[in-house]
DNA sequence: AGCATGACGTGAA
DNA sequence: GTTCACGCCATGC
C-alpha cells in the first residue's frame, strides 16, 4: 500500500491535519509532516500552506516553526496577521514574535 | 526525465 | 544569542 493510498496528495493530508488542530492550539510544521505521514517533508507542509487552497477551513496560522516562531511570508498580511489571530485565540506569546510552545503545543 | 524552488529542521561556527 | 549551511521531501515546468 502507497502511504498515501488515501488516494490524496499528500497536500491535501497537509490540510486535513491542521483542521485536527484544536484552538488556542498550535503545532510546528515538522508536527504536522509527521502526523501527515511524512516526517521528513516539514518543508512540503510549507509549500502546501502556502498554496492553501482553503485557508476558510484550514487554520494554516496555527502552524508555526519548530521554534515557536512565525512566518514572515505569511499569505494573509504577515506574521503581524498571524500573531493576532493566535493571541485572540488564546496563544500565549514568549515575546510578540514567539509562540510559547511549551504551553499551546497541540498535543495530537 | 531532470532541474529549480520552497511558509522547515537541525547542527555547528 | 545569532547567523550560515546542509539535507529532506514533494511540486511544477
Amino acid at each position: 500500500m502507497a502511504p498515501d493510498a488515501e488516494g490524496a496528495p499528500l497536500s491535501e493530508r497537509v490540510y486535513e491535519v491542521v483542521r485536527r488542530i484544536p484552538c488556542g492550539r498550535v503545532a510546528t510544521y515538522g508536527q504536522v509532516a509527521r502526523l501527515a505521514g511524512a516526517p521528513r517533508a516539514a518543508r512540503f507542509v510549507g509549500q502546501a500552506l502556502h498554496r492553501n487552497p482553503e485557508p476558510i477551513v484550514t487554520p494554516c496560522h496555527r502552524v508555526v516553526f519548530a521554534d515557536g516562531s512565525l512566518a514572515e511570508r505569511f499569505g494573509f498580511g504577515g506574521a503581524g496577521m498571524q500573531r493576532a489571530l493566535l493571541e485572540h485565540e488564546g496563544v500565549p506569546f514568549v515575546d510578540g514574535t514567539h509562540v510559547d510552545l511549551a504551553r499551546c503545543r497541540w498535543d495530537a
